[in-house]
DNA sequence: CCGAATTCTGTTATCGATCGCCGCAAAAGG
DNA sequence: CCTTTTGCGGCGATCGATAACAGAATTCGG
């Protein structure tokens, strides 16, 4: 900065002011400095800005270390946005989702003085943890817990689920079954509710619930009892791969999707249309989500107010294909 | 740092050594120091160590901006092992492969000062930008141009190719067709390059090439291709998505897979086990290949040598199903 | 045409660590 | 017992930027 400074005959406070884009600094020296900047090739030392400033351009950013669509897909498109908006993007990603390694990551990134965060956060385990966050340091929860206080971006899971299962009931089914992800994620409960409260409304019977964890094996699991139900005719799955997994187990018992059985999913991965059949399922859209938690985020660090409470609901949207037909008659 | 200090009874400077790990720090005194820091919860500065040091405790990755499995799962397995060596990542994910994009990255990553860099570069157009680097910048690139002279860590495309088409041809095929990647990436090169060697190992005639972009629609694509040509009884596919297009493509064609044609395909992702029917394919193992690249950064950055020209090759291995058999007579 | 307000620019202190050098004490050597 | 080495710890400078303050130049109202 110094040689900037005596290439264009000013003082270095001077070239931090054209740098920062102060304004009074007359046009003449902006030019001088800026073109002593170009001809050293000068570029700030960001590091030294962020000690001074005690915040930096980076945001943490904490993510479950799966190689799950959603969580995998937000973190791309999360350090998208935020490289448009000039921010790098530090990832600590967490093994396991539990109180202790997201309060361990979350420690990690404020070392690094980031000057915000984002968190990922699908399960209850993970608000103890952000609640003993200092006070002042922005955050944005992403499918985080519904109920806490706290600038929160989520999909909207309940009326995904429901627009799906409606979907169903609307193809003649008297009833939807449901195979749900893990317990304790948030994204699994919001799918329940939507699901349950579709079938109320419907005046449907609630078949019991089953459990899945995401993954197509547990659909598979899930699909070899289901396939020997002869009164399954609809079911709604958490995600994609359950629906793969489930698709997998009726094939290997000889029943036909959708003739027999019609399924959607959840999350469209690109794989999805496929599938055999093709699978009708719901697209949440994670590049809103990313877009909106940056968003939140900077005018967090802007205005100094740390946590403003606002919450964004991006509405998944229903993309119809090939699994789903009216039950077959009896 | 002062605080800490003063409640140890001893300098800021001791303090220091006490957190370096310096030797001429008497036992009684660490001691103190160290329950000094206990008591306060102090927690060194990193930027202003960084600003000092001149260099800071982050490694950078450079990757596609992309959902595929390879570089995502990668990421984050990445992100894992330079945890473990107490390195934070910052990602920086470049939306197109070209050489401007990269080059940014890059830039934006060496404005944070990080420590080292690795980048995901698994296209040619990698090359220029990353010659253009300050020659003592730390740097391990993955699944780059086998011909460049740099630290690379990469999958054995070709073996792993090789291996799939061994398999085909073991089963009593005559020959194998190859739906390839964009043919710009080196990944997909190697695939061809390895069915190429296998084919003429076994002295079977070569069909005409296909080519795909990764993903299941290019493998639908051509799938509506090969199931018209009765002559095609088994292909091996560049990844696990293009397959499963192809199956699709396959299945509208009422043509059955193993029993008329068989697949092989590349990348284990997680579904493959659950397609219809469950997918022949080779596994690389990412974890491996992130674990060595971290290895082999530290050790340029602890040595301070930068480019030893060192690589690390990760065999990759069969994972036999169900969709490969021997071709029906005819 | 002068004093006051307003621009512009420079000087110095500061962020929180590490590094180099120096002094002092204790241990080793003659 | 005195000198030399070695171990330990302190003082000040430093990294490269920004912040606060102050001085110089310019504009402006009366």
């Amino acid at each position: 900065m110094m040689d900037v400074a005596r290439l264009a005959g000013v003082s270095h406070q001077t070239v931090s002011r054209v740098l920062n884009e102060h304004k009074n600094v007359s046009e003449q020296t902006r030019l001088k400095v800026r073109a002593a900047i170009a001809e050293l090739g000068y570029r700030p030392n960001r590091t030294a800005r962020a000690l001074v400033t005690g915040t930096s351009k980076v945001i943490g950013v904490v993510a479950p270390n799966t190689a799950l669509y959603g969580p995998s897909s937000m973190l791309t498109a999360f350090e998208q946005a935020a490289q448009e908006s000039g921010f790098a993007v530090n990832v600590g990603s967490v093994r396991s989702l539990n109180e202790r390694s997201i309060a361990d990551a979350v420690e990690r990134h404020l070392d690094q003085r980031v000057a915000g965060l984002v968190v990922i956060a699908p399960v209850a385990s993970a608000g103890p943890a952000l609640a003993r966050l200092p006070e002042d340091v922005p955050l944005v929860t992403i499918d985080g817990d519904p109920q806490r206080a706290s600038t929160l971006v989520t999909v909207d899971q309940v009326a995904g689920a429901r627009a799906a299962t409606e979907h169903l009931l609307a193809a003649g089914h008297s009833t939807v079954w449901h195979i749900s992800g893990p317990a304790d994620w948030f994204d699994a409960a919001g799918r329940v509710q939507g699901w349950e409260e579709a079938l109320k409304a419907a005046g449907a019977e609630q078949p019991p619930l089953l459990t899945g964890d995401w993954s197509a094996e547990s659909g598979y699991r899930n699909g070899k009892l289901l396939a020997r139900l002869p009164e399954v005719t609809a079911v709604f799955t958490a995600n994609d791969h359950i629906a793969l997994g489930l698709l997998r187990a009726l094939s290997e018992h000889g029943r036909r999707v959708p003739e027999e059985i019609s399924i959607v999913g959840f999350d469209d991965v690109p794989q999805s249309a496929y599938y055999t059949p093709p699978l009708t399922t719901v697209r949440p859209d994670f590049d809103a989500v990313a877009t909106a938690s940056v968003e939140l985020l900077l005018e967090q660090i802007d205005s100094g107010t740390p946590d403003a409470s606002t919450r964004r609901t991006i509405a998944p949207t229903l993309i119809p294909r090939d699994s789903v037909a009216p039950p077959p008659p009896r």
